[in-house]
DNA sequence: GCAAAAGTGTTCTGGATACACCCATGA
DNA sequence: TCATGGGTGTATCCAGAACACTTTTGC
């Protein structure tokens, strides 16, 4: 009865949701495509997985290539696979979310890419976003920030996005951006002394008490 | 410079790890296999996903076809995608995280399927069964392992392994034996009351106290 | 001295932990 | 009436919330 089943092949990519914390607001990095589909349309950077890497390797190498940035930290999120989500072929794309510190993240347009930016993202206009964007990139972003808040309670993720060194109000402002919501200092320091060390050093300069540089411990 | 790229074109598949809990230990649904690769061999239930239908819709086929199983709650893990996890393809793998109640799901050995069983897990033996499992699906069994403990703290996943109707010390019962410690009795109640509602009947006949029955109230 | 922001100590409270006790049943 | 396990009340502890306060700088 049951007839020889037909081997479904069909294309896996990936697409890289890179947050950073910017000033007031999160920035995630998008790209204008300089090839069809979606040409000129912006998109997240990703591309399709070879036959002779692993979705982590092509992770890497996509990012290398397409805006010229390595050893980011990067983690997998979710595996989006509608049978009409991509207009011309079955693609089905496994998403990984990364964190940088935009100082220490300089992305360049290369290959397939016309141009790199960073695009801010707030809870009001993600909806505007998300109609400029190719594919279901907008639906993977809101998916990723939901999950990056969440595990921001109970992860050390956000150090990520950090400088090596850094101020405890810096680290709390990145918090409170992500989390949307003003913390209070006396008890987030309390939480978060578990998790860093000082280097020693201090930022002066500034009409105030200079302020103690920290470093993750990697906890 | 930049040649054309050549898509990369590979299978994809679904695996299922269907967990539940009875007597004093987890179980994970296994099947073995009638085809190869992999013949005779115990693995997931799971197979390649096909061209017109999405990883979600997958997972629901695979499960009727092999196992005769419906309507049971399902979740995506993790996407596995090592070149070499598969012998003879490259077939990349997006894992499902299931979970019912043992006297609920009655699977029986379908299409590709010689025979369905429950195989035990303890910490102990985990070692020892991955060594008989079919691809890397003994890695899979245990990173999902971990995830439905985390999980277990922070949502309602575990009524989807009760009856309709259960009474407290059954539902503390599948606790422990999931976090594999025990719990104090007043306090499993006092935080498990907001999400359950008494369904008015009871346990008798036991030497003791009757037991109240209660339903899952869905938060 | 003053404004400003860094940094710290203290109270309060809600939830988790731990333990003690009462209750309803079958035999 | 007794053993058994279901079911409940309460003291304790601890982390987080909230607030008040001190410290160090530039001007």
């Amino acid at each position: 009865m049951a007839k020889a089943v037909k081997p479904a092949v069909m294309s896996v990519a990936v697409d890289v949701l890179i947050f950073t914390v910017s000033d007031n607001h999160v920035e995630v990095l998008l790209e204008r495509r300089a090839e069809e589909p979606f040409k000129n349309c912006l998109a997240l950077p990703g591309g399709l997985v070879k036959t002779d890497e692993s979705p982590d390797d092509a992770v890497k190498r996509c990012l290398r290539e397409e805006i010229g940035v390595e050893d980011i930290y990067t983690e997998q999120l979710y595996t989006w696979g509608d049978i009409d989500r991509d207009p011309r072929n079955r693609v089905i794309s496994i998403s990984y979310i990364a964190l940088v510190n935009k100082s220490r993240c300089h992305p360049i347009a290369g290959e397939r890419v016309e141009e790199v930016c960073w695009k801010e993202i707030s809870a009001d206009d993600i909806n505007e976003l998300t109609k400029e964007l190719a594919y279901d990139h907008g639906e993977m972003i809101s998916y990723a920030l939901s999950r990056l808040k969440g595990k921001l309670e109970y992860t050390s993720i956000a150090f990520h996005m950090m400088e090596e060194e850094f101020t405890l109000p810096e680290l709390q402002k990145v918090y409170e951006i992500l989390l949307d919501k003003p913390l209070y200092k006396a008890n987030f320091r309390k939480k978060i002394m578990d998790f860093v060390e000082e280097t020693g050093n201090t930022v002066t300069g500034n009409p105030h008490r200079p302020s103690k540089l920290y470093r993750w411990n990697g906890r």
